[in-house]
DNA sequence: ATAAACTCCGTACTTTAGTACGGAGTCAAC
DNA sequence: GTTGACTCCGTACTAAAGTACGGAGTTTAT
């Protein structure tokens, strides 16, 4: 409530990072909502949506898709009542990071060794293949 | 060398988790490389390809392009002389990996103190916000 | 040895996530 | 008070990553 005072599309998509057709879109997808008291016939957006956007664009790089992170921003409690809905919601998410962790954890496992290898010439070469990083019970 | 005896397309997608389809777009995309020495005009894989198959997958869940993924690929040692060229690249692959843990970590302390802060009433309800989780400085 | 199942190849279609375009209206700066 | 930048909206186009189709050839199972 302080100072969304001029937000405007094209300043917010510049301070969030993408163009001004990208806020649009996402608008469309229901990601962001069109701000609702317009004083003039443009939309004025509080800066809490650039956050948002950040969000949205950090996310997509960890591998969610615009469908899954409007799940994610939904997760916002506003009254004790749903707080039970939101917490199962939330545990669901909580466990597919920390999988997604876990496989990067693995990755960097294998990178690491492979790095070290190089210095190494007593561990083998052909050893070192980090597709194998993500097979069960894969010990590099 | 052991058992590649006969995997065909049709199996190798089964056993993998994709189409048949998918194994002949990869193909296209230079992912997987075609078998060189058939017997007969159809294909016959080793059964290396099924695991990178699945590294693709799994790697795209983590938010790899198959272009990233290609490049993950590569990175397999075959000689000393190589070796630096790829220590290099597997060291930058290795940093964009941290990045991720580091940004999945913060998702996840953020998704926590969701599930927690609905357990105890003292936790002010409009403060967890999955959205501020990425943003510079942040603690929940 | 013949049918069923599988493979090959090229091409076309689909979904997701944007990007670009263009005419009309609006705002603000000089 | 006009001019230039910005906004609005709908529509169309693009790239990435598949997915489907269909006719012709090959393999295998009976």
């Amino acid at each position: 409530m302080k100072d969304d005072l001029k937000l405007t599309i094209g300043k917010l998509a510049k301070i969030s990072g993408v163009g001004v057709e990208t806020v649009r879109f996402y608008e469309r997808k229901g990601l962001i909502k069109r701000p609702a008291k317009q004083e003039g016939s443009f939309r004025h957006y509080p800066e809490v949506e650039a956050k948002k956007i950040r969000f949205i664009k950090k996310a997509q790089e960890l591998g969610f898709t615009l469908k899954e992170i409007k799940e994610l921003l939904q997760l916002q409690i506003r009254e004790q009542a749903t707080c039970g809905n939101i917490t199962q919601r939330a545990e669901v998410k909580l466990s597919e990071v920390e999988a997604k962790i876990k496989d990067l954890k693995n990755m960097r496992r294998s990178l690491i060794k492979l790095v070290d290898s190089c210095g190494d010439k007593k561990i083998s070469l052909k050893q070192c293949r980090v597709l194998d990083c993500f097979e069960p019970g894969w010990k590099c």
